[in-house]
RNA sequence: CGGGCCGUAGCGCAGACUGGUAGCGCGUCUGAAUGGGGUUCAGAAGGUCGCGGGUUCAAAUCCCGCCGGCCCGACCA
């Protein structure tokens, strides 16, 4: 490719509404733009990177024995509101009506279209295990697409879809996608590393995502030095806090004037002065429209993502005083759980167990109780594991917890029946007995890991492409453009020879300024430069610059093909 | 969904408080010099000041509405 017949917007500065650094580097190196929030126009650089990724991703998984299959984008509601996942989802569908009133949603996800198509086509143990995959175009309403590619409205994914006749079966296919996903990763330049994850909205008995350590990542990980534990924050837990939750002492429960007191901060300092540990704090949900308590201890923070497990749905809120005050008959502030009529469900944390000595409010505003025992003084409680680990507590293993930021690329999961289930999808064993087929999902951001690779290698100067995913691997750079010229001829020459040799090479024959051409090859990431100038011509030599530590070289002439070739080896 | 900030040339911004000829840098175009790290000089093009309404002799500027963008929040009772 010849610079000036493509399109390589570069830009100096960089758009103001790009955040971070990575989401700049697409901008500045033009790789995309921008249509509107959340949608970006591939150019042809960026498109280049894509296509790489996606080469890859299809290698590993044609090596696994998937099949790639293509399903539309555009999916009949009907199926969504059979899985159940038209309410559960809802607030990520797009939906769409045709000129006839009738309603269609664009897919952010494929489980129902793979499972109907699974259920018509599928019908004995022998034609398993099967495992179709696609890479398609996904459509999700975010509340908020930020970060460029990161969490865009319409981003392309690869997902894959795992049939099996029983359980075992099934994590044999697990297994091999989960080994994929470490090699796919592996060769597009990422350190991803798999964490224990919440299966979400998608369901399923359990999954793992792929993490990209970054600052910028969306994603907490819960993780251990030793390598041997690691979890999305959503999905940690540990063996408890480095503070005890009081269980002593039983005294007569008493009720206190606490005016003013809002917040268990309020609480805790003077004149109260009631630790946060030693304080019950009281969440009021409604659930898909009906009441729920929910306990944690004073300084430990809620966990939704386990709440969404405890509930059994996604579909609640955190509920509005003007719905607390006749429900408990007291404002956020002053609530408690003591005395609660029968009749509300209350789920509390583990870690209240047997607490006594532990203050809360008392439903009457401007009131608390104190010497609170929870066995003596609560209602029927649901015992669960609601709160969000810290850093510092020990791991289940016994190793300190630490947590970071990450990018999540991918996310497996084992979702057993739920949908085959839903939807019907059963087969004959070779028992002569119907079951429903057991499956699994496999997703991948191919514009997310496009975007993370950025956010992991770049310098001050641009981006640093790994060679596999790189747009072009070498950038021949004539520092003059004059056809005639000796410099130009032995550009075109070598341009030539490389292409030949199928060498992805680009030719910047602008005529430009030798640091605007130095200065955009670098922005752009090209992982091999070839300079050609008069003076090195001189000597018989050309420059080689590698991208990725900036080594350069003077290369005789002849040699020099021989040494793309090696570079292109190495 | 709630709160805050913002919308002026392709990009980055000033002008607004105190209404009166719409500016700067980068980029683009023309010409010249230069030719191994975003070079220099001369000239030029490019703006319904997000959209609609209002106040006013006069609105980028003040007021109202809408649209769009960004940030924070949407457990912290």
């Amino acid at each position: 490719m010849r610079w000036t017949q493509t399109l390589i917007p570069t830009l100096k500065e960089a758009p103001a509404d790009a955040e971070i650094l990575s989401h700049q580097l697409l901008l500045r190196a033009g790789l995309v733009r921008k249509l509107a929030g959340g949608l970006y126009t591939f150019l042809p650089m960026g498109l280049r990177v894509l296509r790489k990724i996606e080469a890859i991703v299809r290698q590993e998984m044609d090596r696994t024995g998937a099949c790639e299959v293509l399903m539309p984008a555009l999916q009949p509601t009907d199926i969504w509101k059979k899985s159940g996942r038209y309410e559960q989802a809802a607030q990520v569908l797009f939906k769409v009506r045709d000129s006839k009133q009738r309603e269609w949603l664009l897919g952010p996800t494929h489980e129902e279209v793979i499972t109907t198509l699974a259920a018509s086509e599928i019908s004995s143990y022998r034609q398993t295990p099967i495992n179709f995959y696609q890479i398609q175009t996904k459509f999700r309403d975010e509340i908020r697409p930020r970060f460029g590619l990161m969490r865009a409205r319409e981003f392309i994914m690869k997902d894959a879809y795992s049939f099996d006749s029983s359980d075992e079966a099934a994590q044999v296919s697990y297994q091999k996608m989960y080994d994929a996903y470490v090699r796919i990763f592996e060769r597009c330049g990422l350190k991803a590393f798999p964490v224990e994850a919440d299966t979400g909205v998608m369901g399923g008995k359990f999954s793992h995502e792929f993490m990209v350590p970054a600052q910028t990542g969306e994603s907490e990980v819960a993780y251990t030095e030793d390598g041997k534990y690691a979890a999305n924050l959503e999905k940690a837990n540990s063996g408890g806090p480095q503070v005890a939750t009081p269980s002593d002492a039983e005294q007569p429960l008493e009720k206190f004037p606490t005016p003013d007191v809002r917040t268990i901060e309020d609480l805790a300092g003077a004149p109260f002065n009631v630790p946060a540990s030693r304080q019950i704090k009281t969440l009021v949900f409604i659930v898909e429209n009906k009441p729920a308590l929910v306990l944690l201890r004073g300084d430990d923070h809620l966990n939704e993502a386990k709440l969404a497990g405890t509930f059994g749905t996604v579909i609640f809120r955190p509920a509005q005083a003007e719905e607390i005050l006749p429900l408990l008959g007291a404002n956020p502030g002053s609530l408690g759980a003591v005395g609660v009529r029968s009749g509300i469900p209350i789920y509390a944390d583990e870690l209240l167990r047997n607490a006594s000595g532990m203050t809360t409010g008392a439903n009457e505003d401007g009131f608390h109780l104190r010497h609170v025992s929870v066995n003596r003084d609560l209602p029927t409680i649901t015992w669960k594991d609601l709160r969000t680990v810290r850093e510092g507590e020990l791991s289940p293993h016994g190793q300190p917890l630490r947590i970071r930021r990450a990018i999540e690329v991918g996310h497996v999961f084992k979702l057993g029946t739920k949908y085959s289930v839903a939807m019907e999808a059963s087969f004959l064993g070779d028992d002569g007995q119907r079951r429903p087929l057991v499956m699994g999902c496999y997703g991948l951001g191919l514009t997310r890991t496009l975007q993370a690779i950025i956010e992991c290698r770049f310098d001050a100067n641009g981006i640093i492409w790994p060679k596999t995913v790189a747009p072009y691997v070498v950038c021949i750079t004539p520092l003059g453009v004059e056809p005639a010229s000796e410099v130009m001829q032995l550009a075109e020459k070598l341009y030539a020879e490389l292409s030949a040799l199928g060498v992805e090479v680009i030719l910047d024959d602008r005529n430009d300024r030798p640091g605007v051409k130095f200065k955009d090859s670098e922005l752009v990431g090209f992982p091999l430069r070839i300079a050609i100038g008069e003076k090195s011509l001189k000597l018989g030599q050309v420059e080689f610059a590698v991208r990725d530590g900036g080594a350069k070289d003077a290369v005789p002439i002849e040699s020099a093909v021989a040494r793309v070739l090696e570079f292109l080896k190495a």
